[in-house]
DNA sequence: ACCTGAACACCGTTCAAGT
DNA sequence: ACCTGAACACCGTTCAAGT
């Protein structure tokens, strides 16, 4: 693990697409977060930090302190900005007159967070532990209290299954098998290659699930299925833990 | 956020348990990974620093290299003690004729590692990406995709679920409502009546659920409640999402 | 209002050397 | 085998100052 930065290759890439570019535009909180979304997916999100993010801006690195109080508050920031990306499906489909029932909607409410989740899967649990600092996310769990109440649980079930959704779509997004991030996918790649080396040449009497498993799951099919099942085993779950509801809602 | 270091009072009371204490033993592993998760445990897991251990340790930083290769490592090796501090359920209740079906089995099993996970709260996240690299965590595994074929998923699902039953049960030890670790309660403390005075001066109108389910969150009962929710809404779903066996288990 | 310069207190890590 | 010393390339952040 060097941290020397000899190579500038993808650096000089990002630098392109913002300070080097000729139109050196004015610093903002927008364009901050702007180039270190585009970081976080180059190289992963410890590669976001207050000096490089300055360098590729052609800025002092105390330049950001004047728009963020601090490294957290940026963190927040990327958070918000892939929150506020979220698009909720419409509320009424109200033209039928048989209302879709809340597990439906609640899938669907969830699929529209990871579709948001998977344009920056590498930041994607900034959010975990944000979701109540701005206006989007509040949005977004105001609605999933909703449904959960629709389905029957208290105010205190309702928030820890709503605690529990978010971290179940997150880890959904950030453990995609197919997915690579860092600095660049040739590392990577060695790296699972070492892993799947040191899998391979365990004791198969007394691992055997997990060889066959594992290469099964790196394997991968599609992730349509992967999505879908993990978001089914959420849903039937909640579905199945839910208490009966008092009287089903009133068809006017 | 200041991070200097002024206040010697937590160091200190770490240092006496170890170096301080006279009978300076010989550093290892074993006495680093105590140190690392004494510190984790007081201070959180940002306050494990190679530096940080070694001045406790009395010892120079690059003592701890002879031991470790790097800092990933040293979280391997804490992530390491964790897993091999879970006992799991003994395997065969044989003395009963009729087996125990595989979803209680498979609570007892995810209690049995919540309860390793929550003496060292702080830490729990660490295993989450390295259920691999020990034995302790592969015999896990191994159990855990017995248990999920046993259900009648296919080595694919079975790997995908067994990871999300990790993930959920991670995520429930780490935001247990009651748990405060970092530095001192009193920091903490204030930090939670900033946030819940931050919540308490949305507007009423626009985000009623998220006003009443988070105080009620707050509050919350006993944690036995907020686990067996958590851990029937996995198992429950698992249940519902399984495909049907080929014929149950013969008894014999 | 927006940014720079210099400085401080930390990091992880390498490399050569001690015992 | 086990540890030290000195050095390097990084961090986040404060404080005073520039325009």
């Amino acid at each position: 693990v060097t941290r020397k930065r000899t190579d500038a290759g993808t650096a000089a890439a990002i630098d392109t697409a913002t300070a080097a570019d000729g139109a050196k535009e004015r610093l903002s909180r927008e364009t901050i977060v702007d180039s270190a979304l585009a970081l976080v997916d180059a190289e992963g999100l410890d590669a976001v930090t207050i000096r490089r993010l300055a360098h590729d801006q052609g800025v002092t690195p105390m330049a950001l302190y004047w728009h963020f109080r601090d490294k957290e508050r940026l963190l927040d920031g990327i958070a918000e900005r892939l929150l506020s990306n979220v698009v909720l499906p419409a509320e009424g489909a109200a033209a039928d007159d048989v209302p879709t029932s809340w597990d439906v909607r609640f899938h669907q409410f969830l699929l529209a967070i990871i579709a948001a989740l998977r344009e920056h899967p590498a930041a994607a649990d900034l959010v975990r532990t944000r979701i109540m600092l701005s206006t989007a996310g509040l949005d977004i769990t105001e609605s999933a209290l909703e449904l959960l109440a629709e389905a029957g649980f208290d105010e205190e079930q309702s928030a820890q299954l709503a605690g529990q959704a978010l971290g179940s779509i997150v880890l959904l997004v950030t453990t995609e098998p197919g997915l690579e991030v860092g600095p660049d996918a040739e590392l990577k790649e060695q790296a699972r290659r070492t892993k799947r080396a040191a899998l391979q040449s365990l004791p198969p009497e007394r691992y055997p699930r997990v060889m066959a498993s594992v290469e099964a799951f790196l394997a991968c099919g599609d992730s349509q299925e992967y999505f879908d099942l993990g978001l089914e085993l959420f849903i039937a779950g909640a579905r199945a833990v839910a208490p009966a509801r008092r009287g089903s809602p009133a068809v006017s």
